[in-house]
RNA sequence: GCGGGCGUAGUCCAACGGUUAGAGACAGAGGACUUAAAAUCCUUCCAGUGUGGGUUCGACUCCCACCGCCCGUACCA
């Protein structure tokens, strides 16, 4: 018997697609294309780190199945493949290997191109491009000169982390402990002015906006939402009983001014500039700031929760109640940088400010109870949802019993008609800043001019190319250095100047690629008529870990786009579906060594470093020494358990690693890689194979035949129904399982005679066409055995016929209370009456009710039959 | 703390509020074929849905509480 071998049909099936061009997409208007309807697909584009992962596999075979099934549905589809190409681990090799960050990521480009082709991907590789290509980020200068004239953009000083050694910008993530992770110096903090997108310009629509995202996971709604935290508060100034530093007053910040009667105690940050004034002067203010800026950069997980403080001695009166006063204090736990860097402390009803009024033996007073209650707090704050109803203590505006939002909206209007504070809006979401010290990302096109400023560069000399010959031999960014790159002209005077030697922000170069598909070699960022008929997105796929950030930003850059003329308004919400999918995982294989300075370690095998000699017991093949299975985790280098799709496209072929990856597991979950899975997938793929070649050379067969056949095509429907459901709502899993089903009733199959040849015949090509989105290769292949002269890329998909998804006759079930007693078999659309009274008609039901009559008979057409007694 | 999600066979997963919880896969057991092995085929074991209430004629499914696990997020005033 001959066996399917992958390695030889999948690259031939691929050079075929791409002979013809199977999957570019046509827009020039002479296609089809153009008058069927649209379908944008798109996964996120890869970072051109070296190899494809596993997740990556993942990824891109669940955006191709539904590629693939929307183009044989009739969809004109759009489905592109591009490289985030800018980005700091070029930088890091190009120090390494003492060479070029472009060299790098090229070769790295070329690399990955490939191996994503071996997956068969349905992708226009015609429209490929990498955001570090001058082409592209020629268009991202000339729309920043654009956004600037919009006034989307501003200048202004921001704190950075500054490593003194390497001479550059650290990330917050870069610093660890206090120090630069590359160079072990101790980071500054630094105030360099940078440029920035005015996001924050767009929060109250950007988050208005999210709820017309009903194709999106609520859980990214909500991160989003969170993230820019709108908040309705008010700035209330707490007037100083005797002026300090030159101040009368303290200007708090609150979202809770309902709970004003509750208020004890000022608290400000250790940075507040009270509590700098105050250090120069007070040693024991002095020390605790000093001890809050070091616990700030240590591990601040390790003594959270411990609210700390100190009194300053200084007093404000309580603005409602003006004969009463409230010490201030300094406390720690209150952040310079949110609202004012003042609190009023509220116990009652802040567990953070009880923990410190009982740390420090400050008043603690309700502003309100729950409705029948009246017991005052104790050690737990009285802390209700705003959408609760309380009854407030003789609340200085007059508001009794209502809910804490009404009480907080009724506050904050008395107030401000006393003229005691200012209500205001505040937004968590900051401007977002573009602006980095590095050489590998696209340049900011401004010139700085001795006598002009900060003046934007023509667009006729763009694109402000990277110059090639630079070195990473030497800390800083070699922009700055370079002999003569930043040497220009003032594009407005004419005179020497200097260019801008910061690149952006790579997030810049991802908020916007997917515009760029539509039309990849404009000359202009976009072309108005393709973006304007492929956006937006209709579908996109990625993972969970950008769920803020990079939505966040590009469905502001749509919102600038649009205002700019490079998109119209129907675009501003760039996405109009998103999955997240899951990560891919694997055992771990580990076991605890002593290194030789005597400390005991956690030590990790590769998978093929061990050996599995029994149910959970695996072994070390070096040593035969016994290794412990750890958690089954995200496959990473640290612990591992990684799987090299080339590995297993060389061993089984691509279709195999498509298959299982979306086998089982629902694609929005995890999914755990095994040896076992992969190899099951395998043997499923060569037994289609199998029962296809089989089916394909089967003999004509005279006689009759029986149901057998009519089965079989009832079946064929069925699956051809639910696949088609079950892939358009993203359950890879369950069509994966639909399609097991499939093979085994056709492997069942053993009735003759030419109904069943012709019913077996629609079986298998049902399969052939249905399995297509996930394993394309072996499709086309059974496709030509089955004597077709044309591609399955190039077939429509199949069709259920409705006739055969209903049954004629139907079994129902009748219970009596709810246990099954007895069947009837009744036409499909028997009325309830007949129905009832076969049901009551049947021996077990009148045994059961033994003359009685029931008090109910529940009649669930096509369902179950209950009788009530 | 807060927000979101998930608890069903040894494992991964199915099940419009409806039959005796099972579509599918992995693993296990037995058998057939074979000189043998691989491959293939056949047969088969195993759970009553995390716990406790409630709603309902009927609950894996809806509601409430609790337990466990996962993810996100936070001194946000």
């Amino acid at each position: 018997m001959t066996r399917y071998d992958a390695g030889q049909a999948e690259p031939k099936w691929r050079k075929a697609w791409a002979d013809k061009g199977c999957f570019e997409t046509d827009t020039d208007g002479d296609s089809a294309d153009t008058e069927r309807p649209k379908y944008y697909v798109l996964e996120m584009f890869p970072y051109p780190s070296g190899r494809i992962h596993m997740g990556h596999v993942r990824n891109y075979a669940m955006g191709d199945v539904i590629a693939r099934a929307k183009r044989a549905q009739g969809f004109a589809v759009l489905h592109p493949m591009g490289w985030d190409a800018f980005g700091m681990p070029a930088e890091n090799a190009a120090m390494e290997r003492n060479s070029h960050p472009a060299k790098w990521t090229y070769a790295n480009i070329d690399a990955m191109r490939e191996q994503l082709k071996a997956m068969g991907l349905a992708i226009d590789w015609s429209r490929e491009f990498a955001t570090c290509d001058p082409e592209y980020y020629a268009q991202q200068q000339s729309m920043f000169i654009d956004f600037l004239d919009a006034d989307l953009l501003t200048r202004k000083e921001a704190v950075v982390n500054w490593d003194p050694v390497d001479m550059t910008v650290l990330a917050n993530e870069q610093v660890i402990d206090g120090r630069g992770w590359r160079s072990g110096a101790t980071v500054e903090k630094r105030a360099l002015t940078q440029w920035f997108f005015r996001i924050t310009d767009f929060a109250e629509e950007l988050l208005a906006d999210i709820d017309t995202l009903d194709g999106w996971p609520e859980k990214v709604r909500v991160m989003q939402r969170n993230w820019i935290g709108k908040s309705r508060g008010i700035e209330i100034p707490f007037a100083l009983t005797e002026s300090s530093a030159g101040m009368d007053a303290i200007l708090c910040y609150t979202t809770r001014p309902d709970t004003l009667r509750g208020a004890s105690f000022i608290a400000i940050s250790p940075e507040h500039p009270l509590s700098i004034a105050l250090s120069e002067t007070d040693e024991t203010v002095a020390a605790f700031r000093e001890e809050c800026r070091l616990a700030g950069t240590s591990e601040e997980a390790l003594e959270k929760a411990e609210k700390r403080g100190i009194n300053t001695g200084l007093s404000v009166a309580h603005p409602v109640y003006p004969d009463q006063t409230l010490p201030v204090w300094i406390g720690n736990f209150v952040l310079m940088d949110y609202g004012t860097g003042a609190v009023f402390g509220c116990p009652a009803h802040d567990q953070r400010d009880l923990d410190f009024a009982r740390k420090y033996d400050l008043p603690v007073a309700n502003a309100f109870h729950m409705p029948g209650e009246s017991e005052d707090v104790g050690t737990e704050a009285l802390v209700p949802t705003k959408a609760e109803t309380v009854v407030y203590v003789d609340h200085f505006a007059g508001i009794g019993t209502t809910t804490s939002q009404e009480g907080i909206d009724r506050t904050i209007d008395w107030m401000e008609a006393q003229d005691m504070g200012k209500g205001q809006v505040r937004y968590r979401l900051r401007d977002w800043g573009v602006s980095r010290q590095r050489y590998w990302g696209c340049p900011i096109p401004v010139v700085h001019c001795p006598d002009c400023g900060v003046v934007p560069e023509r667009k006729e000399n763009l694109p402000i190319t990277l110059p090639e010959d630079v070195t990473f031999d030497r800390p800083g960014n070699p922009l700055e250095r370079h002999p003569s790159w930043k040497n220009t002209m003032c594009p407005d005077c004419g005179k020497q100047a200097q260019r801008e030697t910061d690149t952006m922000d790579t997030f810049v170069d991802s908020s916007w690629y997917f515009a760029r598909f539509c039309s990849p070699r404009a000359e202009t960022p976009t072309n108005r008529a393709e973006v304007d008929r492929w956006l937006p997105v209709d579908q996109y796929i990625g993972g969970i870990e950008h769920a803020i950030l990079h939505l966040l930003y590009s469905r502001f850059f749509a919102r600038a786009m649009a205002k700019t003329g490079h998109l119209s308004e129907a675009s501003v919400e760039p996405f109009k579906a998103l999955f997240t999918q899951g990560m891919v995982t694997h055992e771990t294989y580990s076991r605890l060594e002593k290194s030789d300075e005597g400390v005991e370690r956690e030590v990790f095998f590769t998978p093929e470093e061990v050996t599995r000699v029994g149910e959970g017991v695996w072994t070390l093949k070096a040593d035969g020494g016994p290794v412990t299975t750890g958690g089954i985790v995200k496959m990473s280098k640290s612990k591992r358990n990684v799987i090299d799709p080339d590995d297993i496209i060389a061993r089984y072929g691509a279709d195999t690693a498509r298959w299982f990856m979306l086998s089982d597991s629902p694609p929005e979950r995890d999914v755990e890689w095994t040896e076992a899975g992969a190899e099951g997938a395998a043997r499923h793929l060569q037994r289609v194979w199998r029962l296809i070649s089989e089916a394909a050379e089967r003999a004509p067969q005279g006689g009759d035949g029986d149901n057998a056949a009519e089965d079989l095509r009832k079946i064929t429907h069925r699956a051809i129904q639910a696949i088609t459901d079950d892939i358009a709502a993203f359950r890879f899993n369950k069509a994966v399982a639909q399609l097991y089903g499939l093979t085994n009733a056709i492997a069942g199959f053993k009735a003759t005679g030419k109904a069943a040849d012709a019913a077996l015949r629609e079986a298998v090509n049902a399969l052939t066409l249905l399995m297509a989105p996930m394993t394309p290769h072996l499709a086309e292949e059974c496709w030509a055995m089955l004597g077709h002269k044309t591609m399955v890329v190039e077939t429509d998909w199949p069709v259920a016929d409705p006739a055969l998804l209903v049954d004629d006759l139907v079994i129902l079930p009748v219970q009596v209370n709810g246990k099954k007693r007895a069947e009837i078999q009744v036409a499909a659309d028997e009325s309830r009456d007949k129905v009832e009274a076969m049901a009551l008609a049947e021996e077990a039901v009148v045994k059961l009710l033994a003359g009685a009559s029931p008090k109910k008979v529940i009649v669930v057409p096509g369902r179950i039959v209950n009788v009530v007694m």
